[in-house]
DNA sequence: CTGAAAGCGCTTACAG
DNA sequence: CTGAAAGCGCTTACAG
């Protein structure tokens, strides 16, 4: 409101008569400087719009509270939840989030990380590019920066990982498919291919196929898809080159599922699909879909309070949210309803 | 890879008995240092694992490579979608960017705004509360940060506003529908109220309406509704208390979009819907959405770009993508192809 | 071509 | 209760 020079602590102390050190113990309430002398440093303070600068502060007391969140891609809806629900935790701390996609790129990632480390970050929380080894994180052990591993492992990396148990997952879905609908040729479809969360649903998939003696169909599982338009394509590519050989389909994803399922409409065939997330939209699709709910928002929100406490806050530990089948249209079970 | 404590300058300076100087400038590529000593300075930069500290650089040199991004939440695919946009151009620059949601709520806001300035951005590109006013963005003004306002117009906020023209939008979607479907009762609805897109669409769309001597529908314009569910919902609400009384709908979004889909689904009538955005999914519904794309992604860079600009960075002026009508089906165009 | 010195804006012992 | 001084890690004139 008042200058074009920058207003710092000098600006206040000499307009007050007083010393910087005052001026600095007095904004941070230190009991110690006389309430007086407070609310005056206060008042203008305010009169002059002074606001600290974080940077002389970070480097002097090495405080750090800036989070970093490296994602493949945010406009990834399930990746987009994930990250409010972080930025929720990270907020209320009156800490700021530096969000970088990576796009899947290996060189992109060593520049944000590298990025995060110069800007002094407190910690970070990374879903790191497929085939990402513990060398290439080295850098935040090195700097001493506390990391959260988001979905994906990273071998050897000394760091908590938090995700949704893989086989829980698969479970819900299977157990569903299996029990209530009588699917005995299941597919899983879709995902990136080599991505540890996909690996681990997959094979645990496979153990439940082979415990119920039922074919597998890994050629339904080969392909990538991790777009609606890809899966869509893909699926159709499947079934005109396969035949319809599968009799159920567990999709990696909400997004995944909804262009199998329009797919399925356009063949004008019918089969039980089950997805995974529950996305805001998929209550809304036509039909409907049944999805194993895996709460992004909530598991943002655990990163974020796994993460603090790793950087020295201290909160009850947040349980994680448990999983949940929500059964809707698309499995068969209330096409009609 | 070597220490614990961290390396700085001066660490590299002891190591190789120079100068902290010397260092500095070698690093930097200054030509003024011999290419042995820079040579040797890198390998020793290197091999100690240095990371430069930008809170000191800063501190130093004022540069500003932050950009601050904040949203009313991007968990909205539409904001993750303009986000990713505008990441990629700021990530060309090695940049990075802080992004807060702020829930369209105004305290939050005013906190995220000054954890920006406290954290030195260069640059803030904000969409922005409803009913802020310029005096609540006043303090960027005084630290002198540019500014862009994505969307959401603030009355007298001397700031460039990056947004796609409401009335283009609005022609596009009313031309087709009246045009090609022969439409007569068409309806605008869904979205924030009071947000300054929403309200440029509406009068636009009052006045091709008035122009035309069509009967309006305020009652279906009123209702806010900015999620799937929300939309869906809303709008089963109004067919039932007001019989189905229009015959075409423009929706706010294509968020909105799916759930008037739905509900015309569950309610099996069939009129002509049109969404704005094209997001993703949009071709992946059942029915696939006719909807004016306005990509989002595109303007997520205009805004990363013109924001750069006021920051000093130079290049080609970037055209603002056109708008363009995707015809599917769920206007009735292409409905059982 | 390289080094000594000053200073960015803050915080924190340490005197008084 | 308040002030003078040192120092965080960097960059940039200025000497030599």
């Amino acid at each position: 409101m008042v200058d074009r020079r920058a207003v710092t602590m000098q600006t206040i102390a000499d307009s007050l008569g007083v010393s910087r050190s005052t001026v600095s113990l007095a904004l941070r309430e230190a009991p110690v400087i006389a309430e007086a002398t407070r609310q005056a440093v206060r008042e203008e303070a305010d009169r002059l719009g002074f606001v600290p600068n974080r940077s002389a502060a970070r480097l002097r007391t090495h405080q750090r509270r800036l989070v970093g969140l490296v994602v493949p891609d945010f406009a990834n809806p399930l990746v987009a939840a994930t990250a409010a629900g972080l930025q929720r935790v990270v907020g209320e701390q009156e800490r700021v989030l530096l969000v970088s996609s990576t796009f899947e790129d290996s060189v992109i990632q060593r520049r944000v990380l590298r990025s995060l480390i110069e800007e002094q970050v407190g910690g970070v929380i990374i879903t790191s590019v497929i085939g990402t080894t513990a060398a290439e994180l080295a850098g935040l052990a090195n700097a001493q920066i506390p990391a959260v591993l988001l979905n994906r492992m990273v071998e050897d990396f000394p760091a908590p990982v938090v995700a949704r148990s893989a086989a829980d997952i698969v479970d819900l879905a299977f157990d569903h498919l299996y029990v209530a609908h009588n699917a005995r040729r299941i597919a899983y479809f879709g995902g990136f291919i080599d991505a540890s969360p996909r690996r681990d649903r997959l094979e645990h998939f496979a153990s439940r196929i082979a415990a119920a003696g039922l074919p597998s169909f890994p050629a339904w599982a080969s392909p990538p898809s991790t777009s609606t338009g890809e899966a869509r394509d893909t699926f159709m590519t499947l079934v005109a080159e396969r035949g319809m050989e599968i009799d159920a389909v567990i999709c990696h994803s909400d997004t995944v599922a909804m262009g199998v399922l329009r797919a399925l409409a356009n063949m004008g065939i019918q089969i039980p699909v089950v997805g995974i997330d529950d996305l805001d939209f998929a209550a809304d699709m036509t039909p409907s879909l049944t999805t194993v709910r895996t709460d992004a928002r909530g598991l943002g929100e655990l990163a974020g309070r796994t993460l603090l406490a790793l950087m020295g806050s201290t909160f009850e530990p947040a349980a994680e949210p448990a999983l949940e089948l929500i059964v809707r249209e698309s499995c068969g079970c209330a096409q009609d309803s």
